[in-house]
DNA sequence: GTCTATATCTGGATAGAC
DNA sequence: GTCTATCCAGATATAGAC
């Protein structure tokens, strides 16, 4: 948090959140621990590394509804028996996905210091922090865009509310800055919901961007960029 | 096309491309004449367009894997063994869905006398022409959009190559107006990416906009003058 | 904690009557 | 052209040995 937002890259971002490696499986333990029969830590952190990472290969490629436990069972090299005792039932994997990226989300984005900072600052640490997050944990996004009809009514309202609650975040930003008098703007939820789904093209086009060649920080600059061009900064 | 773009109304565009009703329908049936056993067009019809608004009524709530062809049966109110007249298996009906919509798009994309305009006009058509389109074939949209992953490599490619072309007519209108001096613009493929992407939030986020009671020409003009914003139009 | 073996059921697909 | 009845592969989930 030293760091952040003062030195805006990758790097920095990975030290001050550490959103993956053991530390990560060990969050998902922590926070699955009751559903799961397993009750070591040890053994139990490496299996949901395995039974994770390999859902998303595997529902990322051909569906989630379309991905069998017996494919799941192979890849991981887990049994169909064992991998009860990691999870309650085939929804629930999904479930605990979309709940343990929501926890994360909802920790990053109550980060009291990039809340204190100026418009401009702000601005800059939301939306470069959303797409190192994006990047970063970019199974999980996909995952829970995609599959997003297959959860449970609660959890696809819950996943609206966060996406509703980020545009508002930006516009308060964006209203801040109006208010300083270094933006100007007319339609401000039009253009939150415009950055909004500029970050998300980041895990949602990946085949484009690779086309493209486009690297993770010249996308950073031309969200970062093109909001402030279509909020008028320095343009007044 | 008399009418079109001089009159940029969904309601011209609807009068210039019938893009629904009993054309659309009978437009299916065509495509797919040989796959099915129904060789009488007049009853055909009727049931295909039962088959299709169902599948996307069931598809676009819980997913086209989700969805049984028990569910659909009930829902159209046709047999199981009378759905099997018209498709040759559930895939296939997806392939189906795919293939009616890129003809389609392949059509009004292809019309001369868009490509006829100068720059300023040309973007307009493209942009407010692909909202409406967006609008009148949402379900066809979205369903391609999110069942992209059950679809067959080619068909995933051909979607991929239409989402390319699209961009690259945008990037052309740039450039062509750039060339003339009226916009300014350095990353024009980050800028075309972002139109297109703009334009699919129509259908992909239908709730956002009820929610900001944003409607359809309101939006599209929104996408067309941050487009002309982004490259700087009339700001030099 | 993990495996094998199995129960149970759902869903896609077809045969054949009408 | 449409329906009913049925087949059977493959899926989730569990029981019980080790």
């Amino acid at each position: 948090m030293d760091q952040w937002p003062q030195d805006i890259s990758i790097d920095a971002f990975r030290r001050t959140w550490v959103l993956e490696g053991e530390p990560l499986w060990r969050r998902v333990f922590d926070t699955h621990r009751e559903k799961m029969q397993i009750k070591n830590p040890q053994v139990a952190v490496g299996n949901l590394e395995k039974i994770f990472t390999c859902t998303f290969r595997l529902a990322n490629s051909k569906g989630f509804q379309a991905m069998s436990l017996r494919d799941l069972s192979r890849e991981t090299g887990i049994s169909m028996g064992g991998l009860y005792a990691y999870i309650g039932s085939k929804d629930d994997l999904a479930s605990a996905i979309e709940e343990v990226l929501r926890k994360t989300i909802d920790d990053v984005m109550s980060d009291q210091a990039v809340l204190d900072l100026g418009p401009l600052d702000r601005l800059k640490a939301i939306i470069y922090g959303d797409i190192y997050m994006n990047d970063i944990m970019h199974p999980w996004y996909y995952f829970c865009y995609l599959e997003a009809k297959g959860l449970s009514r609660d959890q696809r309202e819950a996943a609206m509310q966060m996406e509703i609650k980020f545009d508002e975040r930006l516009q308060e930003t964006f209203v801040a800055g109006i208010a300083a008098g270094i933006f100007k703007a007319d339609k401000v939820a039009l253009l939150a919901a415009n950055t909004t789904s500029m970050l998300q093209q980041w895990y949602l086009k990946r085949w484009k961007f690779q086309l493209l060649g486009t690297r993770i920080d010249e996308y950073a600059a031309f969200v970062y960029e093109t909001t402030l061009h279509n909020l008028n900064y320095q343009d007044a």
